[in-house]
DNA sequence: CTGAAAGCGCTAACAC
DNA sequence: GTGTTAGCGCTTTCAG
């Protein structure tokens, strides 16, 4: 495809550069007849604008750098995606990164994306060194759901508590009085310690802990045991653990809610879908991605923490 | 972040900006004191260099972008991830996009990469309107696993008969007298079709079909039916299904391979944690991705078909 | 071995 | 209303 510049357009044109541009852009001072003759030719020609030029002059860009990690997992991806679209929806475009682990190809990629990329945003977690390597870099960072200690950069932290702590009033408020917990994940082990640290008197509830891996397996696995403690409820570290529970419950005509309240984290889509439909506890991905562009929208450049809520969300198992 | 450009960096370093981008290029012609004193200076005041200046003058960039749609699938998934690794590995950069239906956006989208990004990789399918698109646009575009006719393309096509072919021949090796298959999707139809017309005499197989929906929980329903038809071997449409199956054939005592054998297709990578390990066909995703590198490298201009064989990838279920 | 300078395509201040 | 022009930061040709 023929490339052709806004010079050659106005030579074309037989006018100046300037009145095209003005015409291009849908700016006055360009007389009727004129504008519509140059915008006429324009889409002709097929005349597209040269991005890194314009770029170059007004130094800066649309582009918006990724860096992502841990593309296993259903949630991480579904961030991933969201975060894409709502970009793409204010016509911005994300550069996309895996996250290569050492040092000197993160620092390389940095390089090459400078005069491009004015923002960087990266999801999850990242080995400390790469992490220093932002401080040298000329884009402004964001960081989701990292806590990582980081001059400069902006933080969006995901607090995991809040939502487990509706939850479990929730429970409380049906009148459960034992709750256990399975799984082995640190930042659910924090939020379940803070969201009990806040329950109100009178709304404690018994707890015992099941430490197992999370994935669907394990939720199966667990069920005699997590059955034969006399719980009432039981909070899951995932859906995907939680849905093997549903599962061997079903198996075993146990009835949910009415025999145990179940509750996971992460939002699933395959929530929905399980019966009953699982209860859990939700990540703020929208509000963190309208952050994400409000950050973006006002040139943010210097660094700062947010904190953004889960939330409970409550379907057929509790 | 301070960013310093070649001409500051040139002055303090009281030089000339041609001898600056000489050593920092590590080209020979600069004297090798003035060399070390200009590259440690780079290095304190961090010197990166600007992108968009670069591929303006260059008119070329290490930015490719990347369309993709149809998010939900794992298969889809891993190619993508397979392809922003590669890319990466080879120094360029994905620029993604997830493929908006309107032909409104999509040209946006590509106006705005224009003079950044030089090559295009379709991921899967597009509507027809998005498609003709690419013709008015100034970047070459490589369509993976995508029939369409399209004027200009490279076409990098996947023949999903040659593993399914082979997959046959190993179910007749071992003696199976009758196939089903069970799914719905016309590529795998398609492919399943030719491999039986490619089959030498003699080793032609009883056939049977189930159209069904291609998920877990349908291959988990079929599994009465299947078994009911004296089916000695099956061959699912996805490993979805395939897996459904087996947890079916588990449930109910039924020998894999042993009374039936099992082809799903795609290579899922829960296939070798299945009991017993899925046989499958596989995606040759290294090699299109190592073609798109090579079409890249090439600087390839003018469309061009290559086909791809998949392959059946013999595990513990055939 | 070193430096001056042209120019990639665009934006916008500044004439007329 | 219209046109001229100075750069944005870089690469590279061409002279010294």
């Amino acid at each position: 495809m023929a490339r052709i510049t806004l010079k050659e357009l106005a030579e074309l044109a037989h006018t100046s550069i300037r009145s095209v541009n003005r015409a291009l852009k849908g700016e006055s001072g360009v007389g009727e007849d004129r504008r519509a003759a140059i915008l006429k030719l324009a889409s002709e020609l097929g005349y597209v604008p040269n991005v890194a030029a314009r770029n170059l002059r007004l130094r800066r860009s649309n582009f918006v750098g990724v860096l992502s990690s841990n593309y296993g997992n259903n949630i991480h991806l579904r961030k991933l995606y969201g975060l894409v679209r709502k970009l793409e929806e204010h016509a911005y475009f994300p550069l996309l990164s895996v996250a290569p682990g050492d040092v000197e190809s993160v620092s390389r990629m940095f390089r090459e994306w400078s005069g491009f990329v004015n923002y960087v945003v990266v999801l999850g977690g990242l080995r400390p060194q790469v992490l220093e390597e932002f401080e040298k870099m000329p884009q402004h960072f964001i960081l989701v759901d990292n806590e990582m200690d980081t001059a400069n950069c902006s933080r969006l932290l995901i607090d995991r508590s809040t939502g487990i702590k509706d939850g479990i009033l929730h429970l409380a408020r049906n009148g459960r009085s034992r709750l256990a917990r399975c799984g082995n994940i640190p930042s659910r082990e924090a939020g379940l310690r803070k969201a009990f640290e806040e329950l109100p008197e009178g709304r404690k509830l018994d707890f015992v802990y099941f430490k197992s891996k999370a994935d669907f397996e394990d939720g199966w696995a667990i069920g005699p045991e997590l059955m034969a403690s006399g719980a009432d409820a039981v909070f899951f570290d995932t859906d995907r653990m939680a849905l093997g529970f549903l599962k061997y419950a079903w198996k075993n005509r146990i009835r949910i809610p009415e025999d145990i309240s179940v509750i996971g984290f992460d939002d699933d889509p395959m929530d929905t879908q399980a019966c009953p439909a699982l209860s859990t506890v939700a990540h703020p991905i929208d509000e963190i991605n309208d952050k994400i562009i409000e950050l973006i929208e006002q040139r943010a450049e210097n660094g700062g923490d947010f904190v953004f809520a889960t939330k409970f969300i409550n379907r057929e198992s509790t």
